[in-house]
DNA sequence: GTCTATACTTAGATAGAC
DNA sequence: GTCTATCTAAGTATAGAC
């Protein structure tokens, strides 16, 4: 039931909103009453909290362990623009709420949150830094560079549909293909 | 007051999100109390849309005005670049609520501004769908580079600070180089 | 562990005076 | 055009029975 309660919650999060999102339409969907919930989990925030949490550690250590079993730049590159993609399709509704609900954080619960965002960051910018350093990635701003990757890779959940006209990993391949080498044809190249 | 109505609800609906902005509070701020907001504008679903509206008028039309005035592809990616981050991080509040209240919005209300959004990435498509005809860009998917383009420069809003250690200027240049020639120094290319 | 009943608060919106 | 006063609905959360 606690499972059940927070599956409902993703969805209503997700596609309403938190403010918008009624605990009376999160228990229906769950399959009891609204003063059940509260048996369960302490208030509205707490599933908010769990929802954020978890997917965000989890996406922590799948970077984590790529950083520890990879050391070439480039293979790391691929495998953390690929699961970055995969988690986020995978658990769409989850990482929608994650990218759009930080602000209905109770400040108590929000520097939490966001110090498991940073670290996500710093992992990528510690790929990212490396990567300049041995002259493989072009030379730039290194927090600019992170922030626009993990941008572009996010926001593929917000418009791939499982059943649509691409697979994830035809999607993979041509974020891929422009984060390596651009819009422009080597031939324009200055 | 009917601009210092609209001023208040941007401040509040993008720092606490539509929902969970009270109509007391935008009166507060602007000045008079919430019934009186009721004489500038029917009801606060009104204040949302007529905040998404403008914006994204006023974005679709700087970029048709790139594509009439510059032929050259390339020309008019960096110009529709830069248009979109300037426009982005001039009104960083606006167009975060355009980003972030599309679930809020009324039914009756929502195809009217999907329309203008739609719009938006039909001329980029048509941007990208002329330079990949003319050899000038790298042929790929037109619909999923232009959901990635436009959400890297729309992301910039999201950590940009004028006071920053980065002007405008520089990002525009530091996203320009990443869309372009992407992340791999030249000799790395397949 | 789930229920019914309800307390408490706050929200958007309206009525009518000035 | 703005106010005070108020309506009505809806929200989160609690109390206590089963």
């Amino acid at each position: 039931m606690r499972d059940s309660i927070l599956a409902a919650a993703v969805q209503l999060f997700a596609e309403y909103g938190y403010h918008a999102a009624p605990l009376r339409d999160i228990a229906r969907i769950a399959g009891i009453q609204a003063a059940s919930i509260y048996h369960h989990y302490p208030n509205k925030q707490a599933l908010l909290v769990e929802i954020m949490a978890t997917q965000m550690q989890h996406l922590n250590q799948s970077l984590e362990h790529i950083l520890q079993e990879h050391q070439d730049s480039l293979v790391r590159l691929d495998a953390a623009i690929a699961n970055h993609i995969r988690l986020h399709t995978m658990y769409k509704a989850e990482f929608f709420i994650v990218d759009t609900e930080i602000r209905a954080l109770d400040p108590e619960n929000r520097p939490y949150i966001l110090s498991l965002r940073d670290t996500y960051e710093q992992l990528w910018q510690e790929l990212l830094r490396t990567g300049m350093e041995q002259g493989i990635f072009r030379t730039s701003d290194v927090k600019v560079v992170s922030y626009a990757i993990i941008a572009l890779c996010t926001e593929v959940a917000t418009w791939f549909k499982p059943e649509g006209r691409l697979t994830v990993q035809q999607v993979i391949v041509l974020y891929r293909q422009l984060i390596t080498h651009g819009l422009l044809l080597p031939d324009q190249s200055v």
